[in-house]
DNA sequence: ATAGTAAAATAAAACGTTTTAGCAAATTTA
DNA sequence: TAAATTTGCTAAAACGTTTTATTTTACTAT
């Protein structure tokens, strides 16, 4: 366990002040007037040796970590991995790395888990929020660290947000059912508030009420197994055997959705057509493969990383907020189709 | 940005010195013999006003962040995002945060990953590392840093390490071929040097030689875009209309792989049965479901976590390596079963 | 020669902790 | 009652930077 060397031994090994190093590492050699000759001297010392700053040491001093604090729903889940890539990506691509989390949409554990970036001087935060943290985000705000949202928003908080058009993306979907001939179409969601859930069942309601058709909704709860959603799904599939297609809100109810279409042994489309929000590799293999609502993952991670760079780089606190809506594309494969009358 | 308070600030307000303050934090009241009155008035003002040390003062002081380093091959890939998920989850409860990033089996990447991390003076690291970095993490373990690798290992590195037994896996699978009937069986791997894939290849290799059978080993180049592995894929297929069985190294290789196969319109398991190293959500809902080798995800982030704990815990720097081979599960369905005769 | 200015470098404070070493008062010992 | 010990607390150094304010040296103009 060697020491590392610091700057004061690196000024001592040149005989100078470690002022003089600093000045020359951090590009003030000039409007420092540091000869250029002491420069050059200085530079190849720090070569030969090896010399690396404490980042520690410059957080303390400078209060910058150059640290970005990620926080998913869940970074196994597929969407928020791919997410979680991309935005890695692009942050250490500018100087800044990621310490990230998963929320599991518990507020608690989210309250805490902000504590903790906090308490490590996270200079940025990239989040998908579960309901009820407005008032730490806002916190965080005030304090001076940029927030930036994603998949959901949070009412009333000055954060910006990425969001996509779900409400206009169910429409669609269910409307693309109705065109090909489906009228009893179920759409098997969250039991949640977060405002993506709510405008993906808005766009819903708002498709089936322009062609007057009936609402099945089936509104699941996130806290539990994948093994019991399942058995909810298939329940109310049983429960309603009117139905000719469904609609699933998340990639992983569309998963278990599957799974439970499976298990009773419905033909898809023949009896039951089915689109899902999200897509997820599995939907293309799957037979028939599956129509899925695709969220532009790269879209939104370059959106949300150029906004926190924005705000980490100006001074300008200012500004107001800032958001975007992207638009998800509807991938029509087998599992909607016209069914041959 | 209200300034948030310092230990001297609190020790002003209470008319003590910040030493006292430290110590009752630092559970050393007793041993330090502070008077309980003090304690109690001590943590009451805390409370009061809602101090919290500043981490990155303490890291300097004490030379321990409380973070893990954790870099992932790539942390969209399922098997990786759930890995990372299982050790977050462990961590946390244990204190740590979690810094992570991915390799992209990309060597000089890789060291300049571990260079931020050093520099951030991440206390530990868990890697599943690319060939090369052997010298990097060995001055890692010198410099008192402990590491843990998995899914594969380094030779002659003094890392503790977490693996499966990818060798005795790949022979049960091709075993359990040759007992289904299949006779050609192919392997599709990757262009890898890394240990676990060139064990999964012996065990392909050994099963074949046993039942004396022809080997047929494809070896694709990991870096690439998932269309061009897929043509690899579609070419091999094409060129060896002899196989009935092919055994895939990994689970995107599987993906790809069924992807081929469906360009190919080769009906699994008649025309060519499949099993996949790694299990995925799609193999279980694929028609047929495919025959995996799933790896024992939860013990794996245990042990890792169990271990790097062991070591950030102990003084004892002197216990030699540690490692642990667990083993994966063949878990057979519907794509490698025998085929009617 | 002398003041004034510019150039080149530095000393010291600050960031917010932890920890070592030690002091004064209270208590025990003999 | 004096010495020794224990109790209860604290001053100051240290971790390794950055930054402000300042000093020293060199040069220019009078």
């Amino acid at each position: 366990m060697k020491k590392k060397l610091s700057i004061v031994d690196l000024a001592k090994q040149l005989n100078i002040s470690p002022t003089t190093i600093s000045f020359i590492l951090n590009g003030k050699a000039q409007e420092k007037r540091i000869s250029s000759e002491l420069v050059e001297r200085v530079l190849k010392q720090i070569e030969e040796v090896g010399y690396k700053p404490n980042a520690l040491a410059q957080s303390l001093r400078t209060g910058k970590t150059m640290i970005i604090g990620l926080m998913v729903e869940n970074i196994a889940n597929p969407f928020f991995a791919n997410i979680a890539r991309l935005i890695e990506e692009k942050a250490y691509k500018n100087g800044y790395k990621i310490i990230y989390c998963s929320t599991d949409n518990d507020s608690a554990k989210t309250k805490d888990l902000l504590r903790i970036f906090q308490d490590r001087h996270v200079d940025g935060y990239i989040i998908s929020p579960p309901e009820g943290i407005e008032k730490e985000v806002d916190g965080l705000i005030d304090n001076g660290s940029p927030v930036v949202l994603f998949d959901r928003y949070l009412h009333d908080t000055k954060a910006d947000f990425i969001v996509v058009d779900n409400a206009g993306s169910t429409y669609e979907a269910v409307n693309h059912l109705v065109k090909n001939g489906y009228k009893n179409i179920a759409f098997i969601t969250l039991d949640s508030l977060q405002t993506q859930m709510q405008d993906r069942l808005k766009g819903y309601e708002k498709a089936l009420n322009e062609h007057a058709l009936s609402h099945h909704v089936k509104e699941i709860s996130y806290y539990q197994e994948e093994e019991n959603i399942i058995r909810h799904i298939v329940a109310f599939l049983e429960r309603k055997p009117e139905l000719d297609a469904v609609l699933f809100g998340t990639n992983y109810l569309g998963v278990s959705g599957l799974k439970a279409i499976k298990k009773l042994n419905k033909r898809v489309p023949e009896d039951l057509a089915v689109i899902s929000f999200d897509d997820h590799t599995l939907f293309e293999l799957h037979s028939p493969d599956i129509t899925a609502i695709s969220q532009p993952i790269e879209e939104i991670s370059e959106k949300l990383i150029t906004i926190l760079l924005g705000r980490l780089n100006k001074t300008s606190k200012a500004k107001k907020t800032q958001s975007a809506v992207l638009a998800p594309e509807l991938i029509v494969r087998g599992s909607s189709r016209k069914i041959k009358a």
